[in-house]
DNA sequence: ATCTATTGCCTAGACGTTCTAGGCAACCGG
DNA sequence: CCGGTTGCCTAGAACGTCTAGGCAATAGAT
């Protein structure tokens, strides 16, 4: 609840996760590490969180899966982006600035 | 789902709730109008989320309440900040920039 | 006098998301 | 041989929000 630096991911981790495959296809593993590293440690995403969400993401047609291998040679599932995750990415992207400006708006200069 | 422009909090009521009331006591139904004036019809508070928020947030201490009378001389529950209310809405707010910044840093030129 | 809209508070239940807490398998290094 | 890492997965609990109601008092209009 307190913790410094996990679960400060609300409903933005679909946003996260096509985000992080708008630059490539990735694994999920690779979706947590790619996370935590572009944010400069800020996000932690546990796994049980994650690959919930793959599955869900996947159902609604954002993305597609299939297997592969690692640089280390391993079975791993790729996701990519579809023509409709990117669209999602997108409208996400402007409901989430929308938020923010609100955000803004609503905590600007609140003194005592 | 597909709102334009409810539905776009997600664990922000708090925080929210308490920036309104950081401006001085307000009654329930007041902190949503705040809250909508406030964001320039951005957000929109539904009356089954604020409550039970409203209780919570009591329950943890971080608002108090008053039954009195508003100016149109009806009875309204008012709430005001308590001091550690104030502490937690300093605490949310970094956690928050904490978060747009991580977001910002994952979502930053997502080009193809 | 009546009717409707507004102000104001509240609850139950469903729903979706996230977290905790596991389990499993393959591989690498020491 | 053993521990750590990479990799995927699931069940269940916990939590917050929304839908969809209900109720009461007041103001304004007819």
């Amino acid at each position: 609840m307190t913790d410094a630096k996990a679960e400060i991911l609300k409903g933005t981790l679909d946003m996260l996760i096509l985000g992080s495959l708008a630059r490539g296809p990735k694994h999920g593993y690779g979706i947590a590490q790619w996370l935590e590293e572009a944010s400069r440690r800020l996000l932690q995403v546990e796994q049980g969180s994650l690959y919930p969400a793959l599955y869900r993401m996947e159902e609604r047609g954002w993305i597609s899966a299939r297997w592969g291998l690692t640089e280390l040679n391993r079975r791993a599932k790729f996701y990519s982006l579809t023509t409709q995750g990117r669209e999602q990415l997108e409208a996400e992207a402007k409901g989430w600035e929308r938020l923010v400006e609100a955000v803004t708006l609503v905590l600007r200069h609140r003194q005592a």
